[in-house]
DNA sequence: ATAATTTGGTTTATAAAATAAACTTGTTTA
DNA sequence: TAAACAAGTTTATTTTATAAACCAAATTAT
């Protein structure tokens, strides 16, 4: 009846980087920050469990002197957003 | 860019609760309980903060002996889960 | 009859999450 | 060179979700 949600992705913040990393795959932290609206510690939160879980990968380089996070949707969170939209249906489908 | 998640749908059994009650408008707890395969106990919490939010309504009465626990889906709730289907659209379209 | 089980829940406790506040490190700018 | 800013990270706090324990009444078994 109802497919079950993975927790990762139901959540509001973390659902909105996968959503832009997903049209976007390459976004650096600023900009994620900046389109979320999202504080810098609760995003710097929630891009290491998206990391962690393998759904994206986090580059650390360098803009000229300053630091600059990139982040990159995996195939594997590409497959798990896919996933996740699918189960959702089960909810919303107003028969 | 994207929309506010109404926390209060926004939470897997809640919004299995609200999708049974807006296509069948009336159940009885043992059978959501059935549906969404919730414990008794966190069925009752959800109930009880949809309930609280005016987003459905719980009739207690009896059938038979046994007491039976009706829930409807209010015009509040099936407005506000309008509006959480839309603001989700924010963040599944794969443009 | 009465003990055990089942039904239909509620209340309380616990574990996990989301989020914000505070902090750090290095870089510009005044 | 002091103050402000950028780019994050770490820590702390507040909510939540969820399960476990409990309760009362009704039914079934002995």
């Amino acid at each position: 009846m109802f497919q079950p949600l993975d927790p990762l992705l139901h959540a509001e913040l973390r659902l909105a980087i996968m959503s832009l990393l997903i049209s976007a795959d390459e976004a650096e932290f600023p900009y994620i920050k900046e389109q979320t609206g999202a504080t810098a510690g609760n995003l710097s939160v929630q891009v290491d469990k998206l990391s962690a879980a393998g759904y994206i990968e986090v580059e650390k380089t360098f803009k000229g002197k300053r630091p600059c996070t990139i982040c990159r949707i995996t195939d594997n969170g590409r497959q798990a957003f896919e996933a996740y939209v699918k189960a959702l249906k089960s909810y919303l489908k107003v028969k």
